[in-house]
DNA sequence: AAGTTAACTGAACGCTTGTTCCTTTAAAAC
DNA sequence: GTTTTAAAGGAACAAGCGTTCAGTTAACTT
């Protein structure tokens, strides 16, 4: 056998990331083989090579899709004040981690199976992200509206506390994603002194 | 060549466990063989099985043992008021955590590649950790002088926020400890309404 | 209807994996 | 000084690893 009935890139390709994805994330990129990716696709371990170069660079492209996902949807952010942007920050970032906790799990963790090269790359795109908390931190310090003694320290904290979230909120648990965003709308401005 | 000239089992033991912390910390669990553990005891890989019955149970003593001593060093802590305790606690995690950044990691990394009875086993500690912070909390609110809208949550945003520090933080960095500590305990009441 | 190409199979490559086991040797006990 | 024992060596096991590649077939092109 070879090509087999309704065989098509544009529908191969994608369902290798989404298997990659899940396993990866599920139980860690270097405990997951090649060939229990392409069962879970449901082809031969050979036939994966049309789509990535090696198993490397699969996870990279999943770590680079995620990182640029994340500047894409929070750097529309307009001009607008301290406060509001905070808000708009922690709202926009719950939302987007809440949606994607593989491409969370996997960010997060498998940065040490990351080539130099593209541990670089990911490197650079968090920072980025990274800045633009910072950016409103300095504003609203600036504008004596928050009261942090380090913004640089501030932004790690605030991050690390929102990312957290993923480690334990399950949709349809005792709270809601929106009942969440509450609590922790308050409690960073809390944290910053706003 | 076998038995080598002033091997120990006094010796060999904990400088296994050493190893293998190391090197799971900086590459990951399912990343390092046994063989290079061996290697960087100095000894075949056969011997590492005088010193634990199979590569699974070295990584949950290490977890386990990790975390019997971050209860033991966070339960002493005697009956005062919610604020004292709050910093107490504060101060405790940050400077437990960053004493043992290898351990720490392994713990929040590395629990998917545990067995299901190992894992609830290290989960249940994690949970009792939780609960020590989370009373501190339920009792700020009782007594008026904490603001939160939910204990449970704040438990983990705080525990989050705390932890976070070890992704950044390096001794001989920008800020000392201590400084960062102090930052932190700030942060740390402001986020629950103090 | 014929020819071309993209998609996949299936076998093979050399290596590494966790673990077991018998042997050898240094240290401890007597 | 002899015997016992603890510690480590070193080879072997089957299984699995990432990756390559020639061969096969369905789908598309003309």
């Amino acid at each position: 056998m070879a090509r087999t009935t309704g065989s098509h890139s544009d529908i191969t390709g994608p369902r290798v990331r989404a298997a990659a994805l899940q396993l990866f994330a599920r139980h860690g990129y270097a405990a997951v083989s090649m060939r229990q990716i392409a069962r879970e696709v449901g082809v031969q371990a050979g036939a994966l090579y049309n789509y990535t170069p090696d198993k490397q660079t699969l996870l990279f492209e999943l770590m680079k899709t995620h990182m640029e996902e994340l500047l894409e949807a929070s750097s529309v952010r307009k001009s607008i004040e301290p406060l509001e942007a905070l808000d708009e920050f922690t709202q926009l970032h719950l939302n987007f981690h809440a949606e994607r906790p593989d491409e969370v799990f996997i960010a997060y963790m498998e940065l040490r199976n990351l080539g130099p090269d593209n541990f670089a790359i990911i490197e650079r795109m968090r920072r980025r992200y990274e800045d633009q908390l910072e950016a409103i931190l300095r504003a609203g310090v600036e504008g004596k509206v928050f009261q942090v003694a380090d913004t640089k320290v501030a932004t790690m904290a605030v991050i690390a506390m929102l990312t957290g979230v993923n480690t334990w909120f399950r949709e349809g648990g005792r709270l809601s994603l929106e009942e969440v965003g509450k609590i922790y709308t308050d409690m960073v401005r809390n944290a910053v002194g706003a």
